[in-house]
DNA sequence: TTGCTCCTCACGTCACGTGAGGTGGC
DNA sequence: TTGCTCCTCACGTCACGTGAGGTGGC
């Protein structure tokens, strides 16, 4: 019962983190099943197996079915952040490597931030001038408002 | 020697426009092998064939050759201007499908238009709110001045 | 013959999503 | 038996890029 918690039908568990259910001395057991811990981080099951065939996440194995440990989930949470940095998913996973066992951080360095910096500005500047110009379309569109039809060479 | 120019060694082509060699009456008949298009608009042939597969340009062929035509050139300058507004390859398609010949225009509407300025406005929140966060681990790094590692949880 | 441009498969990249078909325990 | 969660192929999406191997005309 203690091993196979998977089938336990509902999110109680990660709500209890001072609940000593039947945890060993550690009180650091929480454990998850692939739907449960896509759903405490708001993603798909997909998206966990596709990250573990990535070489990002390996969680325990009981048969066939993936168990999750917090371990887990906190790598999850650093991915999660690496990405909402827009980093890809082979540069996170660099950032995490070599950090056995539970990554503590995203390892980047100064150049590396200024770099994304660039890139991410780079990216504004792009999205700026497509606003303007979609800004100049629409009010063509309101003027000779007809409902269709603009852009000129 | 006036349908094969593909062999013509040099982009010697698309700069005369005024230039009659043995144009008809029309005066508008300059054609393009693919390296000459792609590289007068910026991209390369293979991007140009995969434009054709997924049916948004369909040049003439002599044999297997495609020969681009100035139409083929103006619907190439759609396509971009649709990329550059960040529209999907088939959105474009969509705006430009039902003008037989040569399209003039991307056809869009009101609506539309606001909806695209919504989606890069989101995106733009999203790069602003990554580089506040660079940033932050940027001076981090550079306090600690150690060089390396970051990004606590 | 080398050298150039052109061609068609067919598979790789990125970050997943979408069925298809099957297992296992209540 | 139905119903739930889980699983593994394997192929699709997006906008191309990357070889692999071959053609054709100077």
């Amino acid at each position: 019962r203690r091993e196979m918690r998977q089938h336990s039908s509902g999110p109680a568990i990660f709500a209890s983190a001072g609940a000593d259910e039947d945890c060993g001395p550690s009180a650091k057991s929480l454990e998850f099943s692939i739907t449960e811990l896509a759903a405490s981080v708001g993603m798909t099951p997909r998206a966990l197996r596709f990250y573990e065939r990535k070489g990002l996440i390996s969680p325990r194995r009981v048969g066939r079915l993936r168990i999750y440990s917090e371990r887990d989930r906190d790598r999850i949470g650093l991915i999660l952040k690496g990405k909402a940095l827009g980093f890809t998913l082979s540069e996170i996973s660099e950032m995490i490597a070599g950090q056995e066992g539970s990554p503590r951080a995203l390892r980047l360095t100064r150049e590396k931030c200024l770099d994304q910096i660039a890139f991410c500005e780079r990216q504004i500047r792009d999205l700026t001038n497509a606003i303007a110009e979609l800004r100049r379309l629409h009010a063509a569109l309101c003027t000779r408002a007809d409902g269709h039809e603009a852009t000129g060479p």
